[in-house]
DNA sequence: GAGTGGTCTAGACCACTAG
DNA sequence: TAGTGGTCTAGACCACTCT
């Protein structure tokens, strides 16, 4: 039976708790692809729970491409190769690649607590005397560099997060952690940039190749902004791929 | 009273028409930005609809970035500038210009029936007696072309898309029109460019500017796929925002 | 017609925010 | 404490697909 897969009570809600359920059964391939899923009535019936919240933590996999919906037909499986879907959901790289089973390492550039130039303070609503955290930060993917990070955090919010060691740890976790409070959205702007010196350095490409730039402001609930970065990602190492639908 | 913003019988979902009714309260400015809505029981009451029903509603607009909620607070009119809800949302470039009301300008440069390269067939699931139209079009924005798009449509699913024409129609109302189907979902890939000289002559930039680059495929209901294109897009003229959430 | 998902309801209780 | 959104239920009826 799958009923002792979730549990009634309060830590986290149902419905993510039967999203969690199923993104592993995926992730796992027990469930493959085209695998058609038990009909509504019945999966809800066996995880002992309503319809309503088994439809919610499906649509959360369909906005995240691993299942699809045919209205008359049914649930299944879709059909996915590697996705990033960075562009979908508010997840950080490093959650990105965990969900892949992806290896990547960090190196740390800089880590410093710096007073905020005008256009980070007032992205942040900074008072005239909070400071930021500084973070510049390589990932590379089977050792060859992918991404290039430079975050801007709010100290006053995530107090003693300058301590962090960022090599072993990441930052949306650390955030989370320091501060007591949940991360629960973030507005991402994509361009195209040529790759500027200072950073073509670190990402082992010739000055001017073309990378996608994006630039990111994250927020807690209450949209209480917490932390800006840009964000310079190798496009031929990393494509931004969107699973999309229309209502 | 609110009530007559709905018409209960059949022809489109009520959630959709709630968010039809609330979007368009926002954009012409009726409510401006920071408003605090009527509560959800109290607004369900007005629209004599069930608060089921108002919270997928809304749940539409806040993945356009167009309402916030923060629990115990309410419900807002988030402060959006200009947004192009292209990552998050599988709605056309021509939609999307058109819900922030901004004009454009559609020339279209080449416009044919033919046998497809095998690439496309493959996306496009064709047997091999298929024919796709194939669509170049620039779109410009202020006499300023923003924007390069190369379709390949399945002819047998849109017959007589052929005849349109694309000047003054867009590409997603007339595969939808020609086929008698609805478009459910797409994917879309994010990369960045160096723009290649047959597309830089038409974007009005230097060739190997970057630009970002689309590649997307379009789906029926069914997860038919119908259509399949490249997109150039000058970044510095047009961006691409998302607001995105975490669950 | 049998089986599926799509929409909608009317209610319940909980968790968070504020004064 | 009052007011808000967050979660969950148990059911109803409709629309679509396939045989």
């Amino acid at each position: 039976m799958e009923k002792n897969v979730i549990n009634k009570n309060h830590p986290i809600p149902m419905y993510i708790q039967v999203a969690d359920w199923i993104r592993e059964n995926i992730q796992s391939k027990v469930w493959k692809k085209d695998k058609q899923l038990a009909a509504e009535e019945e999966l809800a019936k066996q995880l002992e729970i309503s319809r309503g919240t088994l439809k919610k933590a499906i649509s959360l996999l369909i906005n995240e491409g691993l299942l699809i919906q045919i209205h008359g037909k049914g649930t299944f499986v879709a059909d996915k190769k590697i996705s990033y879907p960075f562009a979908q959901e508010f997840i950080s790289f490093a959650e990105s690649m965990q969900r892949q089973q992806m290896d990547f390492t960090t190196y740390v550039i800089e880590k410093s607590l710096v007073h905020p130039p005008e256009k980070i303070r007032e992205r942040l609503s900074l008072s005239p005397e909070d400071d930021v955290l500084f973070l510049k930060r390589v990932r590379s993917i089977e050792g060859e560099p992918v991404i290039l990070l430079e975050n801007y955090i709010n100290y006053r919010l995530c107090p003693g997060i300058s301590q962090v060691d960022f090599t072993k740890n990441t930052l949306f976790s650390e955030m989370e952690k320091r501060s007591g409070h949940k991360i629960k959205s973030g507005i991402r702007q994509f361009e195209a940039h040529a790759l500027p010196y200072e950073q073509s350095v670190w990402l082992n490409l010739p000055q001017g190749s073309p990378v996608l730039f994006l630039d990111q402001l994250t927020f807690f609930e209450g949209h209480i902004p917490l932390e800006t970065s840009s964000v310079w990602l190798r496009s031929d190492k990393y494509t931004v791929t969107s699973v999309l639908h229309r209502d």
